[in-house]
DNA sequence: ACCTGAACACCGTTCAAGT
DNA sequence: ACCTGAACACCGTTCAAGT
């Protein structure tokens, strides 16, 4: 019967990051299986901890799914700073454009993460998820500025502008991910032509 | 012990209607508190019933819910009808535009179960719940294919057309949802005059 | 501070049985 | 054909206890 030293001991007892890894193989489990196969028991099993150790990093299974959400913000907007920093599209329609469709092939890529995003979590009991999606819009808010004070955009209230390109591309990006436009997109490259086409016919207007 | 009539027997027994008691109780639940709190057994138990009994209409808890999606598609395309069908504006761009604001209003009234018409269901493995979603898609492609033929609309492919505005309604209405646009909505007053305002931007454009 | 194990109430689903 | 009751495996959450 060997005795533990201390160090030994916090070890082999501490996790040591099991927050952090909660979250990367929660992400893990939803793009495997989907939401509804994410069980905070399965989840802690395959963290090899018991099933009562989250406990203590999240008060409940919401806030583990709101942690997750929040993430997802995070990379959703990184997929974005690096569209706009594309020097592919030096024409700044044209970057605005590639921006959008990164938003839709980050959706498309990880659609159960993104059905998290926008699932019936209630925001407002979440503060850092919520600053952290106002911080996502806030980049495409910028965005839009920089087009008006360039004369690329009509010059109205900056947050219209930004709400409706924004809800063009996730309502496109929800759409895709239910299914509802069926035969209609086979492939990834599909999807992208159609943000693009999506995206030019809101810019230039649909009237005759 | 009095012995009953072979009828007497059914109508004890058998629900009658069950099925749709089903369907409708379960939507009541899901307004009054949202997708996480239907379930099976106290849906059953409402009904007066077994917690088996749903079983005989419903192979499993799923296919409840796709039959109530259904139902909601079923009940948004009765409202675009109504708004189309109003008198009170005889142009016919802004009646696709009222047509928009009552998509979103719906959206709006009855949020957990439009959560659930776009929620994590295969829509594949349900032929009706497919086939009633297309014939909603299908109203809003008849009505731009008829301003197309006016004259009204660009002559491009009607199913472009219908995708993009389709996808900023939807797009608005599951923000709005999740709350993502949060001290910019405040009654629904706001919502009508915001998704007008967004059909009019893409209807003209927002290049400048 | 962080983790475990036993316990509780609830859930979806199955199955044999009743009418 | 339609419904019931007992049973099973699983789940989120709580609590007392261990280190």
């Amino acid at each position: 019967m060997t005795t533990l030293t201390l160090d030994e001991k916090i070890s082999k007892y501490h996790h040591g990051d099991l927050r952090n890894t909660l979250l990367a193989l929660g992400t893990e489990m939803l793009s495997e299986a989907g939401v509804a196969a994410l069980s905070l028991r399965k989840l802690a099993q395959r963290a090899g901890v018991s099933h009562n150790a989250p406990y203590q990093h999240f008060p409940d299974k919401e806030s583990l799914l709101a942690a997750i959400a929040e993430q997802g913000f995070r990379l959703l907007g990184e997929a974005m700073d690096s569209a706009q920093a594309n020097p592919t599209y030096p024409d700044p329609i044209e970057r605005l454009i590639a921006t959008g469709q990164s938003y839709v092939t980050f959706a498309l890529n990880h659609p159960a993460h993104y059905q998290v995003m926008f699932g019936p979590l209630n925001n407002d009991a979440y503060p850092d998820l919520k600053a952290t999606s106002h911080d996502t819009l806030a980049k495409l808010i910028n965005i839009v500025a920089a087009l008006q004070a360039s004369g690329h955009l009509r010059p109205t209230p900056p947050l219209d502008l930004a709400a409706t390109i924004w809800s063009c591309m996730h309502g496109l990006s929800a759409i895709l991910i239910a299914n509802k436009l069926p035969d209609y997109i086979r492939t990834q490259r599909d999807a992208a032509a159609l943000s693009a086409t999506m995206l030019r016919h809101l810019l230039t207007g649909l009237l005759a």
